[in-house]
DNA sequence: GGGAGTGTATGGTTTTCATCGAACACTCGG
DNA sequence: CCGAGTGTTCGATGAAAACCATACACTCCC
């Protein structure tokens, strides 16, 4: 079979120095993933497992949205026993993209 | 003041005020649009025409490029003599999205 | 060991978006 | 008035993205 030794594959994450700025901005241009950053983070880091955000889409279409965040450099995850936890990786994704983050988080005028 | 003074129909822009954050991301999210704005930004205000733009599209996407990019509040038209000229809304994008314009103007490291 | 819980992969459907060619509208200069 | 230049609109096409249901893989705990 394939390498899976012992742990669960660790999933192909991308450090946000190598993310190019359309794929940046591609990644926060979607309400459910910006669900999910913003609750990210206002939650301590590696305390919220994937299954446990509050978002309108079914298991698949959820584990892809993680998967596109990987791929940004937003989001990084580990493997806590059978649960998959995740963290914002703030600092590096402000150092790479300043700003960016902060207007996705920030609270939205009512209009 | 109130209206262009042309006969063409003022195309519906839309203040960066009314943008949603997702629109915004999601109107720089295209290279087209990107090398669009880069070029804008690096020109005089109303003096680039629509068509004296260097990309890689027919005229009908650019023309729906530029409606994307009016109806994100980023750029403004406005008809002179037989040629629509674009001036590119820093201040105010700027005051809606701080810090967003300047990432996509920023010149991008290689690698 | 066998379920229950959790997340991923696969296959297929639907929607969205970028693009083009062609037709149309407007302006300007002969 | 006609033709060239400029930009929008329309219809169609192809590609990308979001989504679901199902099936699979892994971990924990009884």
């Amino acid at each position: 079979m394939a390498e899976r030794t012992s742990h669960r594959a660790a999933p192909g994450h991308t450090h946000p120095d190598e993310v190019p700025v359309p794929a940046a901005l591609a990644a926060l241009a979607d309400p459910v993933r910006i669900q999910l950053v913003r609750e990210l983070a206002g939650s301590a880091e590696w305390t919220r497992s994937c299954g446990s955000f509050d978002v309108p889409v079914g298991k698949a279409a959820l584990s892809h949205h993680f998967a596109v965040l990987r791929g940004a450099g937003l989001v990084e995850q580990r493997d806590e026993g059978s649960r998959r936890v995740n963290r914002l990786r703030r600092p590096e994704f402000d150092a790479r993209f300043p700003g960016l983050l902060d207007l996705v988080l920030r609270e939205e005028p009512p209009r």
